[in-house]
DNA sequence: CCTTGGCCTTCTAGTTACTGGAAAGATTAA
DNA sequence: TTAATCTTTCCAGTAACTAGAAGGCCAAGG
């Protein structure tokens, strides 16, 4: 398989594949004769596995480990529910972040008429 | 005032009133004989509208352009309603994209023993 | 056989909004 | 006087890609 076939399996662009294993995330790909890389399915499955770690908003560095994690067969289910967990205590606090953001900005907008005069309780706010 | 008194009265580090001048953002201040940067109020009063804006998630760009307005006296409440509601709008996204994150991350903790065993729903479910 | 288009390679640089640090001059307090 | 604390500029790094340029490889159509 080359890069892109690989990187349609895997639903990430090429280039990202590329920088996957510039990086060091996963392993450099053989390569053909001419150079080109080449993939196995092993490698677009950890391929993938980084995609979807990363739509969870882990890090590369907590995919990395996740990663280790996966391919480890002795691992601990604890290390996995542990880095887990702190993304989900980080998106919790961002939801409360964007909460107050938004409670705030709307109330504003709502009491801003909007219209072609210069009065706005936005500006107000913000000087 | 020089630039740290300038910085607490504005809430912003020094290095960022600098950036902010660099790019453009705020005037760049008058300065002293030894080349010291010198702010009056109205610049302080610049810059905390600036910081206040940024706390909203407001792009340097979106920023830029709240300044205009708020230096416009004739300007439309309009405008300045059509770029927070765009904010606004952003923020629900973000806030939806959160929850639905949240509950699938939650549901995939909860269902983990997270013991010492290699046995994951987590694992599982990125693998 | 040639060309065209679509792959593939590497390398550099740009993105956002700062932040850190080094080197060196200015000012202030003890 | 000296030490600490300003201030300046400039360079580089952050995160995670993404864009683009220059050039090689390969399959299909004419």
């Amino acid at each position: 398989m080359n890069i892109s076939a690989a990187s349609k399996a895997a639903g990430l662009p090429v280039k990202t594949v590329r920088y996957y294993a510039d990086i060091g995330l996963v392993e450099a790909p053989s390569r053909t004769e001419v150079g080109y890389r080449s993939y196995d399915d092993a490698a677009v499955r950890k391929l993938a596995f980084v995609r979807r770690s990363r739509a969870f908003g882990f890090t590369i560095e907590e995919c990395r480990e996740l990663l280790d994690l996966y391919q480890d067969q002795d691992r601990n289910s604890a290390e996995v529910k542990k880095i887990a967990s702190a993304r989900l205590e980080q998106i919790e606090e961002k939801q409360r972040e964007l909460q107050s953001l938004h409670d705030e900005l709307a109330h504003l907008v709502k009491s801003c008429r909007g219209d072609h005069r210069p009065d706005c309780p936005i500006i107000d706010y913000l000087g």
